[in-house]
This record gives structure tokens, C-alpha cells and sequence, in this order.
DNA sequence: TTCAATTCCTACGGATTTAGTCGGAAATGA
DNA sequence: TCATTTCCGACTAAATCCGTAGGAATTGAA
């Protein structure tokens, strides 16, 4: 029931671009040296990111990458989705594939049900949370000291 | 963001040991067959739901295992906690060990509070969700044919 | 007493996933 | 021209997952 790193990296890296958007490309290095991550690493899950519209990228000199729209756009389910795949506890509820005594019959299959509850209150908060939401609270925490 | 076969073939033993509690301890090799399962892969998992007190077992000849408590008072969570470890999408909500720049200030860390919210909602479903209920409604999916 | 059924226990192993690393090509601004 | 930076494909060590193998101990029944 975890987040892999790619998840987690990927939103530490999406958040860090929110608080600086509006400032121009932010280079890879600089992102992963503020979240402490392995450059490299960071490359592939941006490379994702960019594949999948999520930021804009600009080579050479001065390059770095931006969100490709604004905060208040960009959930944090869209960027777990792109980077691990389907928010999902068991497979059998993204593909249609029946195997085993239950998911034979969906509609009947308690298990199942169990499971899309699962699923519906995690997708709650991973789609309706957004990366202007997680800016807002940045600012109120620190305005609180 | 999975659930492992671990955790999935616990709850549906426990759950097929709920819709046969009081008839006396079920065998092992009939609740694999009945869920398709490696029995000696479910062995495994009812060790250690034993050992957490979950289950109860009678060894020999007509033996097996049965609830040690009625399903009313068994959760899903408790049986994924067994199985699968505390229930939590990022390590730092449960080990205090403060690593990198956020969980350093745990109460300033809006990433950990995202990663709050998602267990809250997570462990809200399966703590509050018991054997019992997937009994009942099992009854009412077969009633309602 | 014998025997089949069953839980209990320890160890092992193969496949997959995770979390990266490595080396360089291509683009860009100074 | 050159330093900086993204882009790309391949590789890999370690961990985790998902079991398997083999046998010892217990129990009820014939």
C-alpha cells in the first residue's frame, strides 16, 4: 500500500516546480538538489512527466523544465498515474480480465466492492487535491510561525 | 499503490472462514481449493494470522482453522495490518526517523500531510469495514437475484 | 496400535520490480 | 567555440514478491 519513490520524488519535483512557476525554465540539477534526489533518477520520472504533458522542457543553456499549465490544473492522481500507473489496489478493477473465483462476476463479487471502495476514497483525495492546493498550505505554514 | 496477494488471499480467507464461522475448524486445503490459492502459499498467511491472534487452529485429523472472534469484530485493516505491514502510503508517517528536507519539520511538511490525508482516507474504509459487513452483503447480493 | 489427515516449521529459489547508474548524443545561450 | 543542459538507451544491484520443498508433530478414527 505504498507510494514507490518514482510517486514520490515525482511530487516532490511537480510541487517544487509550482512554488517557482512564473520564474522561468528551473533547471534538473537545481530540483534535485533542493528535494535531495538522484539527478538521473529524476531525469526518467521527468522524462514521464514531459511525455505526458505534464511540464515543458527547454534544452541548452538556461534549459530546465516548467509545469506546462497551472497549478491549480494539475492534480496530484495526474502525476501518480503517469508515473506508477493506475491508482489501484487490486488489477482486477482497471482491466476487465476475470480470473479466479470472484471477479468472474463483478457485480456480485463482495471482494470487489470492497476494493473499488478502497480505491474511490484514495482517488478522492489524490484527484481533488491539486498542486495550488499544496502552495496554499506551504504559504499558510509559513505565514504561521 | 497495491494491495500484495499477501494481504488479498488473507482477507479472502478470512472472509471465507466468516461465511462458515460455527461449523468448526475448515481445513486449510478446503479454503485454498474453494479460493484458488497455493495451499502451501496460505499456510504462510494463516501462521501469521495466528500468531496475531486472528485465527485459531486445531491440528490432526478433522482440524483446521476458524475465527477466534465473531466477524463483527474482525476489520480488513487488521487483517492487512498482519499481513502486509502498517498501512501507509510513505514510511515517514510511521517511523519517526526524519530523513530529507520535509520530514525534518513533520508539522510544516505539506507533502506529509498529503500523504496523511491519503492513509485517513485509506484506513477509514478498511478499519471501519469488518468481516461481517462483506457477510451481509454477500446475503443481500444473493437474496437480490 | 496403526494410519491417514492435518497443522506446523524452516529453508530455499525464481521472477519481477524498484531504484537507481553510466555514457554519450543533441540542443542552446553566452 | 564552449559550458550547460536536456534527451536517450542500456545496464545493474538489491529488494521484494510469490511462491515451493520437505519433513516433523498432532489428532481422530478404524
Amino acid at each position: 500500500m505504498r507510494v514507490s519513490t518514482r510517486g514520490e520524488y515525482g511530487v516532490r519535483a511537480m510541487f517544487d516546480l509550482a512554488l517557482n512557476a512564473g520564474e522561468g525554465p528551473i533547471a534538473l540539477k537545481t530540483i534535485a538538489e533542493r528535494q535531495m534526489v538522484s539527478e538521473h533518477y529524476l531525469e526518467q520520472l521527468m522524462a514521464a512527466l514531459r511525455k505526458a504533458g505534464l511540464v515543458k522542457s527547454k534544452r541548452g543553456a538556461l534549459g530546465g523544465y516548467e509545469l506546462a499549465d497551472s497549478p491549480a490544473n494539475v492534480s496530484i492522481g495526474e502525476i501518480i498515474r503517469v508515473l506508477e500507473g493506475p491508482i489501484t489496489p487490486v488489477d482486477c478493477l482497471d482491466t476487465q480480465t476475470a480470473s479466479g473465483p470472484y471477479c468472474g462476476a463483478p457485480d456480485r463479487c463482495v471482494l470487489r466492492n470492497l476494493w473499488k471502495d478502497l480505491q474511490d476514497s484514495m482517488t478522492q483525495v489524490l484527484d481533488n487535491t491539486t498542486l495550488e492546493d499544496l502552495r496554499q498550505n506551504a504559504y499558510r505554514l509559513e505565514v504561521a510561525e
